[in-house]
DNA sequence: CTTGACACCGTGCATATACACACTATCTCT
DNA sequence: AGAGATAGTGTGTATATGCACGGTGTCAAG
């Protein structure tokens, strides 16, 4: 009972923890958090896919997803509607929220900016690419 | 406005949420989640600390700290006391837990080896590193 | 056109996480 | 011993996350 050091769940929970405060650190004094900055950029760059598939794809639970976007909605920067054909609800970004996003990127950009300095560009980039593998798994 | 893709924030949480989901899988049939089994391992691994120097070490709040010692009490498995000297909360894992994380050694064993096996074993080794690099910033 | 399979969706409940705030115990200085 | 600084704790509130369950719309088969 001893390599618990090694385990995925708390080393990887803790990286999301430390670099979640930190990218909060820049964005919520104007009134968003990184995660829901994270959301609507998502949103922003997946048009016309329903929640479920959006769900899929960034691996959230779909439920999650639904309550997430429903406290944008409430906030005016995301709207939802009904697909042409089928069934489904499909997200989208509002003017206000295509707005907020291009106020928050410069903030976004300085965060990824000041974590490629510290960690290195390489670093960063291998980083990266070791998230988006484990997010397969 | 398109770089999201290489978000930290969105990486990290997608693969912090992968990896739990998966843990999860093997370990709640056996009545506890990954991230308790990982603070109760955390505890066992760490004695003689308060919650808050326990807080610091692991990068959560210490609030939510509290409250999830304050779940594994609950459940019998861990309790805490003050320490000899000074002021604090000193958690302790009980039989009870000890008997608990022998019981679900083997089955998070398995995860970790199915994770190895699926990465490979340096890859695995390299997503350690950078996991415990991205947690220290 | 009805019926049943299937694909989506939302809600209730529980845990995880963090910030703001208030409280309490210790310790140190005088 | 009293007062202020310091360290440690817990609670209120809000968001994030996921599972179990139930509801509703779609579509194919008859």
């Amino acid at each position: 009972m001893d390599d618990f050091t090694q385990c995925m769940v708390t080393n990887s929970r803790m990286a999301a923890r430390a670099i979640t405060r930190r990218y909060d650190a820049y964005l919520r004094p104007h009134g968003l958090s990184a995660t829901q900055l994270s959301l609507l950029g998502g949103i922003h760059l997946m048009p016309d896919v329903t929640v479920s598939e959006m769900a899929e794809a960034r691996g959230f639970d779909r439920t999650t997803l639904t309550r997430n976007l429903d406290k944008l909605e409430q906030m005016g920067l995301a709207t939802s509607h009904a697909p042409e054909r089928g069934n489904g609800r499909i997200a989208e970004v509002t003017a206000k929220g295509i707005a907020l996003i291009e106020e928050l990127l410069p903030l976004w950009r300085q965060a990824q900016a000041d974590m490629q300095a510290e960690l290195s560009r390489d670093t960063f980039d291998d980083s990266l690419n070791v998230l988006r593998r484990l997010s397969k798994v």
